[in-house]
DNA sequence: CCAAATAGTTACATAACATAACTATTTGTG
DNA sequence: CACAAATAGTTATGTTATGTAACTATTTGG
């Protein structure tokens, strides 16, 4: 039998055996769809996940400065900069000085952006609840559960490290 | 009491409730910290996430296609191209033309390959289990196996659709 | 025989992310 | 009180990941 008949792998026969035991490699084949799905479900409210992310944050949380956001969002402040300024210039939120800190703005959501906001969330628990479809009640809540312990963890790590 | 002094939100204070329900944000929060750890462990190796990847199927799928390892890496064919260039370049892997079929190459490791694979994946390992520390073994394996389901569940339906 | 499909590529655009360096302002210390 | 250090936000820039259009070469199927 020469090499060359076996040159080929059938497509049946591709073996992620090694990669499957990494976290980060699961992780990301999951996020991979999700943030594909998301990326569709959120363009009609011209949002992508770190402007959606941005807006739900400073809606729950009218007030919050720049600086908490990023720290929140788990970004650098200068990649912040051309979120807000975005969210802004759409007039989805407002930066407003802050008279004991000339430094900082509170960041407030309009009634505008409260009302987008809350339909990009309805659409992306739908958008969720596809993806999920087929998964049962009990494993949906052991995955959420379990998730939840693993960003703790990992967020309490690097908190520690910084 | 003014709004001004309420302007500002104490950094305990701030909530992510809302996001917290999403499974997305939970996988981005994870991801984003086991992403960060895991180029400082691939820098040394002159790799990142995807090259290492790309290297790993190449090893545990000698002969492999191009086609078959962007459909597996989940990512577009014309991004593999500068991947599969840079691994060929540093004589990591080969180009082979396939006998039966000019179009494609079957795609494979060298000696050099398969030894920088076996160091970054002992790295990967190790980062892995330092970023885990801390966590039991039932809750890892729980962990594994939850992550397994969803990253199957989400890949299948990719698929249906496609 | 040839249109359609496939494998791989080039070119290009957009978005996410990291870093250096800057201005304006506040804080903390001697 | 003066001022160095720190903080909040910004500009500029580079790197990497990702998506898409259009292309060439080759194979497939009717």
């Amino acid at each position: 039998m020469s090499t060359t008949k076996l040159a080929v792998v059938p497509p049946s026969r591709i073996s992620d055996e090694t990669l499957r035991n990494f976290l980060g490699y699961q992780l990301k084949r999951s996020f991979n769809v999700i943030q594909a799905d998301l990326a569709k479900t959120l363009k009609p409210f011209d949002l992508r996940m770190l402007t959606f992310t941005a807006l739900v944050f400073i809606v729950d949380n009218p007030g919050m400065s720049q600086s908490q956001l990023a720290d929140a969002m788990d970004i650098e402040r200068p990649n912040l900069v051309v979120i807000i300024d975005e969210l802004e210039q759409r007039e989805l939120i407002v930066r407003d000085r802050v008279k004991t800190d000339r430094r900082m703005y509170a960041l407030k959501a309009t009634l505008a952006g409260k009302r987008l906001c809350k339909k990009a969330v309805a659409a992306d628990k739908a958008h969720e609840a596809r993806l999920l479809a087929g998964i049962d009640k009990e494993t949906r809540k052991n995955l959420m559960s379990t998730l939840e312990v693993l960003s703790s963890h990992l967020q309490n790590r690097n908190e520690d490290l910084t």
